[in-house]
DNA sequence: GTGTCTGCAAATGATTTGCATTTCC
DNA sequence: GGAAATGCAAATCATTTGCAGACAC
């Protein structure tokens, strides 16, 4: 299984991740999930975590940024990487649009405004939303997670052509 | 290339709050789209949204909806009438997982409860969530509306059931 | 050495598109 | 009649899969 953040009533998720960065856990990480660090999962990683950064990644975003620093990476490999490091807890899987399924690597409390007219993708710190009274879920069952997706558009400024 | 989108020209998006239930509605906001009332489009609008019940369907649950109708309706209109129900503000799109976009004919204040097991989608009245301090979005910008998605895992529970 | 990975290329599956034909107003 | 809508089949596009060869440990 993995590590979960787990959000209460208000979401209020101490989580100071800071303390731990990605980039310097990730060996122990590998070992204790058994995987191998190979070349390709250690060179993504290093892409993604390295700088500490925040980022929102598609996974071919992810393969031609590989293709940029001179190497090239299968798709496959691309995407059976992602998924690793998702199940790792590594990186959050946000799917908000069918077109397009983001790596985020902000595995912090926090949420997302989507801009509708051009599709990007940008975090809003968790304590910035307080989800209040969140309905109790059906027995059996227990929250994995809240997803919270402000949708924007642009507002019609005076004299705006059509945004994109 | 051309148009990217093929007829969306939604002209007057109904007001958020629907006073009359969707099916007493369809005539008029057809005829103030200027939108021909098509046999399909009736006909899907029928499967939709005559008894009025909150529904969250897929492209493909709703053809195969037609088909046990007796009605063969292929998929090109599917899809151009599901989004044009969208774009009308009489259906919400609801988008969670890659793997399937749903249409929801709730178009009031909701949001979701999502059963990861069975990929199962439940409404949630928009009154038991409450929000707050949410971050005003940048400037040229307007909240367009705000999703919550409560991902629902099923506990382990000592051999039992497992809801679906 | 050997069980895991990777890369390739083909397969999938949902959604879209081009275009000829039909339908609605 | 003529614009708009439908249906079909082919085209996309992101993602997955099967499998032979390569690599980490």
């Amino acid at each position: 299984m993995s590590a979960r953040i787990r959000l209460r009533e208000s979401v209020a998720v101490p989580a100071p991740h800071a303390a731990a960065p990605t980039w310097n856990r990730l060996p122990d990480v590998f070992r204790n999930a058994g995987l191998r660090l190979t070349r390709q999962r250690r060179f993504l990683a290093q892409l993604l975590f390295e700088d500490g950064r925040n980022r929102h990644v598609t996974a071919s975003d992810l393969a031609q940024e590989a293709q940029r620093h001179g190497k090239r990476i299968s798709q496959a490999t691309i995407y059976n990487t992602l998924h690793q490091f998702v199940d790792l807890g590594l990186l959050r899987q946000v799917v908000i649009d069918s077109k397009a399924t983001y790596f985020d690597t902000n595995i912090g409390d926090h949420h997302h405004f989507f801009y509708e007219d051009s599709g990007h993708l940008e975090d809003v710190n968790g304590d910035d939303i307080h989800i209040r009274k969140i309905p109790s879920p059906p027995e059996d069952t227990r929250i994995r997670r809240v997803d919270v997706v402000i949708h924007l558009k642009n507002t019609p400024a005076a004299g705006d052509k059509h945004p994109d």
